[in-house]
Parts: structure tokens; C-alpha cells; sequence
DNA sequence: CTCATATATTCTCATGTTGAGCATAAGAAA
DNA sequence: TTTCTTATGCTCAACATGAGAATATATGAG
């Protein structure tokens, strides 16, 4: 007989208000049963049933938390064997397909239990808005300084430097926005966010620093869904600059600040106004709807809109974020 | 009692040779068994055995072509009901997770049934290195016509015509090189390739054109594995632009034009080779050997390599293809 | 009413990047 | 030596980007 497979769905649903981009997360309790924990919106494929895989995952994600999916994409398919540590105990093989969606935010039914967090309290080190976040430049830096010097030789050091550099942008590497999944990843490894701990198959660290200070990185999320946020939050940035995904995220009509901080609050940097207006104007992005919006103290903003034609007449529109050129 | 899943693993195995795309296909007899066809190297993941997808992956691939992966990227997942046909004889829920693999092209074992196969037999309207291909002035252009205008109404025309110039570059709309899957997808709706006939569930095309011609472009591949290999080309495409992947396909050291047919042989367009050259030379991108390749008919060509600071230096660095700028 | 303040909008300018093509170099073959 | 072929180097116009000055239009304080 085969073996027993689940196929697990699991949705990034993300929203940004007040300038702030959110998650959508459910409470539950964890495997072990000894507390809550925050968790994505996930259950798994009836074979039998779904006819589609968006399908089936719309409606755990409306059953969980009452929202509604728009823009709908697939992430990333986890599988590595005992990524549900349920396996250990007899469960089954779980494979699980990551979606990213994007929606309006809107007020959640309390019952449901779930409720919108800041992404960024998931990942703090990827919010750069406020410049170079202190967070890298102590615990990190020095955690990453100690697991590079704890290479077995010299060569494993160079391979790990090189690593830690062009992750996190230092000895002279620039800071790349979308290398989340790969800033998670090493955290993991170096065994600086909580989740390394508890999975952790003897209680032991995998890759215990020389002297452990004990840091722990950010909030968790249940199994291995901040590995998962960390892979939209990646896809998500790398995606606006050639598709135009903020508007999933706007209502009809908004002004330039309001798309500006929408964008920035994804991209996690501050971006130039006047050459984003040009870039979104120019760019045949948007178009003034000829509305003023009121009182918000200061010279009223034209509302605009979002220029659907624009999809016809470049297929790679995006918002074009600092130092992504080609390179850089 | 849980319905039973079958976890698929399937490969679009790539290499460049004599300045074509290959794809690694093996023969196999069809489903109803009445004839052979190419597929994708695929197997199904064993839960209990395999430890990762990649390796089972891998293992399958190794088993079916005897060849030996070496860089491997997740595509993306295939899940809809009846994707594959024994689904409606009683088989199981077939969910498959679609890799590309990138390798430099070595004799195969004849023994093995595998062969390598130029990939724009199954995609010919994506080859553009001879100008515009003809099939799209012809069949491909006529048919869409007469499926935009078989539209509901007013509206569903206007629908129709936007996403064919979009898809196809028609009606002012650039090409986009990336589309491949779009395209594919549209063309497989309006009834032209001869996949859509086959899994039309009563021997009925889904959208009969008013005056089918009876046109089945390109070669057929087993199941969904021509919509997989859409699908690859498409991602290939948009990643050379932003990573070093090329390289992947040459050997150690390289002459710029040898370099440059290769990323023409995968984009489907020609370059302008002054440019190309000034941009991975002063990219950073290759450095050169000293060394210099005898007898190809001119000046000879110096040999460059690698260069793999490039990595640390520039974490996008690509090759950038032409009209593929911010927006274009 | 006038001024300070806040935000929106328009322009300029230096610098980089890209697309296109001319010019020169270094081999092989006639 | 000439011619052909490919490699390599250089120039130029057009366009895109980063930074910021200058101007416009609201609100609220005095």
C-alpha cells in the first residue's frame, strides 16, 4: 500500500494600512499542546473534492478568517521530510504549497480568530524605512561575525563570510531587499530565531554558536511558516518592480503619497517623492482622476487611479525601486 | 480513509549546444498505450524513503537518463483535478512539483531512451533570432482572430483582444519574452495545439473556433509537460536578467561570442554584440584568461571565465536582454 | 488679513545606462 | 598583398535615474 501523503495549503494573505504592512494570522494551539501560537491560514487538499488547488485553499483561508481572496500566486512546495513534526509521531507525509495573496484590509470577524500582525514584527531586521535597522548592526552582526569564525578551516570560513556578506550586505556587498528567504535561512542556521530551537531534534541547537547569547530573533511563527512569510515578503518585492501589485492593495482611487507609502512599506526603504511621482506618472502607472482629496494639512493631492491600459503597452510595469537597476 | 495522493517530481532538464536550447525528453508509451511520446524525466516521491523533493528529483532523473543534475530550481506546482487522465480510470490524486534543471549537455546513454531535443520544436513561435517568426502572420494570428471575435458579446471581444495583443504582441503591444506560459495557455484555449484536442474530455475542442483549420502547432508532449516546459522557458527568461545563470550552461572558460549565443539561444532574440560585451565585461560579470581560442575563421577570441565576486558585489547582476529595461 | 507651516506639484541638472554603428586589430584564405 | 572574417575598441545620441531647488495651494495661529 502507499504510504499516507497530505497535501497542505498555506496562505500569505497581506494587506498594508496605516503606512504598515500586515499579515493575516490565526491563533492555535500548538503540536504539543502546551500554548498558542500564531500560524498562517493553511488545511489541506481533499483529493476527492478540490477541483483546483486555489480553489480548496480560498476556502480554508474564508472558513479561518472570513476574508475573501483577490490576487492569488504560488510561492514556493515544502517538502522536506519532517517538516511537520507530526511525522515523527506516525502523521503523515505533509507537503505544503505556499500562496502569496493580496487583498484590501478589512475589519475581521473577532470569532474567527484571526487577526492582522505587522510582518515586520516576524522579521524586524527587513524594515529599512527608518535606515539600517540597529538590530543588524549589534545581535546579528556579531552573531554572524562568531558562526563565520567557528568554520571548520579556512576555506569553509572564506565560504561562510562570503555567505554572511552577500546576505546581510556587509564587507562592502550592498543590501539587496529581496534576498529575505535567504537572511531567514542563515538566521535559522545560525540558530538566531526560536524556531531552531524548538526544531531541533535533541533539544541541541544545529549550529550552536561558540557562546550562544541567546538571541532570538523576531516573533515565531508555528512550524515553518516564517520561513514562508520570509519567502513572499522576497517574491512580494521582487515582483513589484516589473508587475503592478500595489494596486491589489489600494482602493480605487488614492493619491501618489498614499501609493508611495504603500510601496514603501512593502519595499521596506524610503524612496525619492518627486521621482517616484515621475516614475508612476510618466510611467503611464496611473492617471489623475481630476478629484482633490480634503484636509490633510496641507495642499490638497489629486486622487488617481490605477491606468489599466498600461498592461497592454508594457507588459513589465513596476514602481521601480532605488538601486535595483540592472545590477546594484 | 484519506483518498490516495501522488506527489509527482518532473524535471525540464536544459543545456545549450551548436547554439540551440536542448531539452531532455525520454520516450514513453502514452496512457491509452497506443503510441510513444516524449515526456519529462518524472517519478512520483516516495513519503517514507525520500528525504527531500530534490533528491528524489534527482534520483528519477539519474534512474530515467543517466544524467546528473547540478543546478536545480523549483517551478512551480500542478495540482488541478484530471491533470493526469488515469485520475478518471481510479488512479490517484496526481499533484506534481515541476523543476528546472540547468546542465552543460553531455553524450547520453543511448541504452536509456533519452534524448536531447531542440526545445523551440515544441514552442516555435518563441524563437525570434530570425526576425518574427512566420507562424504568428499566419496561423497563429488568423485563429486568434477568429476566437477574439467569437466572444459572448461586446465585452468579452474587448477582453479577448486585450489578452491576445497582450500574450502576443499584437495590436501595438510589445513582445515580452517572458510570456511564454500566457501564450501557451491561450493558445492551448483556443483549440491550436494538439494537447488541447487530446484532453478534451468527449473528443470536443473546449473553444471550437467558428472554422476550425486544423491547426496543431509544435510538438506535442505527454500530459501537461508542454504547459511544464512553458512554464521553464518563461522563468528561465525573466532569472537571466537578474542572476549569473548562464554560466551554468558553459564550461570553465568561454569566448564573449560563444557566451552570447548561448543567452540568444535561451531569450529567442539576437543581441547587439559591442553592447553585449561591454555589458558582462564592465558588469564584472566574466573576466578574461589571457588565453585565446585558435581557429574559428577570424581574429581569435579571447577566452574569459567566471567572475565569481561578481556575487558578492552585485547581488542582480544578470545579462540584460534588450527592450527589457524598467518597463518596454 | 497675514504669516508660518505643511503638503503637493513642477523643473532642472548632473550622472549613468542603453541602443546603434563606425573604426581598428588580428588572424586565415585567395 | 588583398580579401574575408571575426574580435575588440570607441563615439554619440537618447533616455533613465538620483538629488534637490522652486513654486503652488491648502490649514491654522496671531
Amino acid at each position: 500500500m502507499t504510504a499516507a501523503i497530505e497535501i497542505g495549503l498555506n496562505a500569505v494573505i497581506v494587506a498594508v494600512t496605516d503606512e504598515e504592512p500586515r499579515l493575516l494570522a490565526v491563533h492555535r494551539t500548538d503540536e504539543v499542546g502546551s500554548g498558542s501560537e500564531l500560524a498562517l491560514p493553511s488545511g489541506p487538499l481533499d483529493p476527492e473534492k478540490d477541483r483546483t488547488l486555489e480553489l480548496a485553499l480560498g476556502a480554508w483561508v474564508q472558513g479561518q478568517t472570513g476574508v475573501e481572496l483577490g490576487y492569488v500566486e504560488q510561492l514556493y512546495t515544502f517538502g522536506n521530510r519532517f517538516r511537520d513534526p507530526r511525522e515523527r509521531l506516525g502523521g503523515p507525509r505533509v507537503v505544503s504549497i505556499a500562496y502569496l495573496a493580496l487583498v484590501r484590509e478589512a475589519p475581521l470577524d473577532r470569532a474567527a480568530g484571526a487577526s492582522w500582525v505587522n510582518w515586520y514584527d516576524f522579521l524586524p531586521w527587513e524594515d529599512w524605512r527608518g535606515g539600517r535597522p540597529a538590530i543588524l548592526e549589534g545581535e546579528i552582526a556579531s552573531a554572524l561575525e562568531r558562526w563565520v569564525r567557528a568554520g571548520e578551516d579556512k576555506s569553509a570560513v572564506r565560504l561562510r563570510r562570503e555567505r554572511a556578506d552577500i546576505c546581510f550586505g556587509q564587507g562592502g556587498a550592498p543590501w539587496n531587499g529581496e534576498r529575505v528567504h535567504d537572511r531567514f535561512e542563515l538566521l535559522y542556521e545560525v540558530g538566531l530565531v526560536a524556531e531552531a530551537l524548538r526544531d531541533a531534534p535533541q533539544g541541541a541547537v544545529r549550529h550552536p554558536p561558540a557562546d550562544d547569547p541567546g538571541v532570538r530573533l523576531g516573533r515565531p511563527l508555528a512550524l515553518d511558516h516564517r520561513r514562508i512569510l520570509a519567502s513572499a515578503l522576497g517574491r512580494l518585492r521582487g515582483k513589484l518592480r516589473y508587475r503592478p501589485l500595489v494596486f491589489e492593495l489600494l482602493s480605487g482611487t488614492f493619491t501618489l503619497l498614499r501609493l508611495q507609502r504603500t510601496v514603501e512599506a512593502l519595499a521596506g526603504v524610503r524612496l525619492h517623492k518627486q521621482n517616484f511621482r515621475r516614475l508612476v506618472e510618466q510611467g503611464g502607472l496611473v492617471e489623475g482622476t481630476g478629484r482633490l482629496e480634503a484636509g490633510t494639512g496641507g495642499r490638497p493631492a489629486e486622487l488617481f487611479r490605477f491606468r489599466r491600459d498600461v498592461l497592454r503597452e508594457r507588459p513589465a510595469a513596476g514602481v521601480g525601486l532605488p538601486g535595483l537597476r540592472a545590477g546594484a
